[in-house]
DNA sequence: CAGAATCAAAGTGTATACACTGTGTGATTC
DNA sequence: GAATCACACAGTGTATACACTTTGATTCTG
């Protein structure tokens, strides 16, 4: 077998490889605001590098994640390496096939309908009760959360946007005291942000940084009705912009001859 | 130090140690009403012993989980022993401490209220979608699961009740057809468990069937009112019945000079 | 004799080695 | 010449080995 003269065997598919972990912007917590320390460290590591790679866009749903050459990239063994996908794969953001691989995740249309409705139920509740007690210091720490999203919205930080963007829910879940509600919401948020970058979410950041401010305003106000039809309109429209049609994972209706 | 005749060295405390995983009843999916298939099996055998284990009363909280001993019960490494630490520690039911082990997670108080509320918040919804698109089929198949709930609330079966008892909430996730719903409340349902069991839950079985039997009446007369206050008064019920004083795993309250 | 430092045993954390499954290539047969 | 079978390679699944941390006991010291 000739040619293939650099680096042993080339890409079979036109899937761009994973070294894109190889370079990791910040080394501290990068992933969402959810803490979990009492990891080994390293395995924790590697499960933030992935995580942020896959919603940063640099690992695409459907890519193989080679433990051996996670491991090379991590200058560990694949025991750790192992452990982070089992991890990923309990978020959801990787599945793995027996005796085949890890994969980043391609989450169904259904699956995607399915985290929305929850996201729906969950945080129209949080809404409601937020809106209840909130203080005055937390108002204005939201303020300086929009703040925050303003600036990332101008830069051309995608990454940091979404995560940002997303990190406005799960502040509102951390300020109910509710910690297991955070961490709930905050899984929930990691996929959809999987699933947005998978359908080719339209909503543009500016639409969302929009209709925070006027979350905020609502909170503000103690306007509970306004408070929950905000958020319950702010996650329609996120989800309405998703181009949820087949896109197919399933296969069955890829080859179904009468399709096209 | 003499006596302990028995099994090399005794246990340093009171509790009973881990040799109740030895006889698992049924080899085939004992835990919760969750499906996740595509794990090594071995390793998904042994999440389930130690599950039912667990909220089936042989595993106190405060356990160790020694994972040589695990292993040795199982016949395997302590590879997958750790594999199934890991996953259980993401399900809130172990907790890993770093260099010391792993032990049978003790929910703190404030953590069981929390658990509570975010059940208030998703059984409220799901009870209210589903009075909506409920069948006639599916009031039938609840009867049939309230008949299986009678049956081992007579009998002296004490996990098997506490898991049908459960179950009946899952089931009503599943109905409604949203996978990710029905997965997040079976892991809250699983940590409810661990909750009722350690706080020494005096709400009866027979309580908690009579409630299951008016909710399922008010599904079948389609009261939405009706069904979202007796599912509300059920949780509280529940948790109402709780010994929620400080179980002090704290022991920053327990050393308190002036609490006695 | 009380208290601190030392050391050994036990157990966890990580790496490495080996077995087995799945996949793709090449030879063989019809 | 096309399809099937066999084999080799890559990669996952599990076990074992080794290093380091914790912990309890023993000994040394004030």
């Amino acid at each position: 077998m000739p040619s293939a003269p650099t680096e042993g065997r080339a890409s079979p598919k036109v899937i761009p490889p994973i070294n894109a972990l190889a370079r990791s912007p910040r080394p501290a917590r990068a992933g969402m605001a959810k803490g979990r320390e009492p990891a080994s460290g390293s395995t924790q590591r590697i499960v933030e590098s992935i995580t942020a790679a896959v919603i940063g866009r640099r690992l695409m749903p459907g890519t193989k994640l080679s433990e051996q050459k996670i491991a090379d990239i991590f200058k560990v063994s694949r025991t750790l390496v192992r452990q982070a996908l089992n991890q990923l794969s309990r978020d959801r953001l990787v599945v793995l096939e027996p005796a085949r691989g890890a994969f980043v995740a391609s989450p169904s249309v259904d699956e995607a309908r399915q985290v929305f409705e929850v996201r729906q139920i969950l945080e129209a509740a949080l809404t409601r009760r937020l809106c209840a007690v909130i203080t005055d210091a937390q108002v204005a720490e939201l303020h300086r959360h929009l703040q925050a999203e303003r600036a990332a919205v101008s830069s051309a930080d995608v990454p940091g946007r979404t995560r940002l963007l997303a990190d406005f829910h799960v502040v509102l879940a951390q300020m109910l005291g509710n910690d297991v509600l955070a961490q709930l919401l905050g899984d929930l948020l990691t996929r959809s942000s999987l699933i947005a970058l998978m359908y080719q979410s339209s909503h543009s950041a500016e639409a969302s940084l929009a209709e925070h401010v006027a979350m905020v305003d609502a909170f503000e106000r103690r306007d509970v009705k306004a408070a929950v039809r905000l958020t319950l309109e702010h996650l329609a429209h996120v989800e309405r912009n998703l181009h949820l049609r087949a896109h197919d994972t399933d296969l069955a209706h890829v080859l179904n001859p009468q399709s096209k």
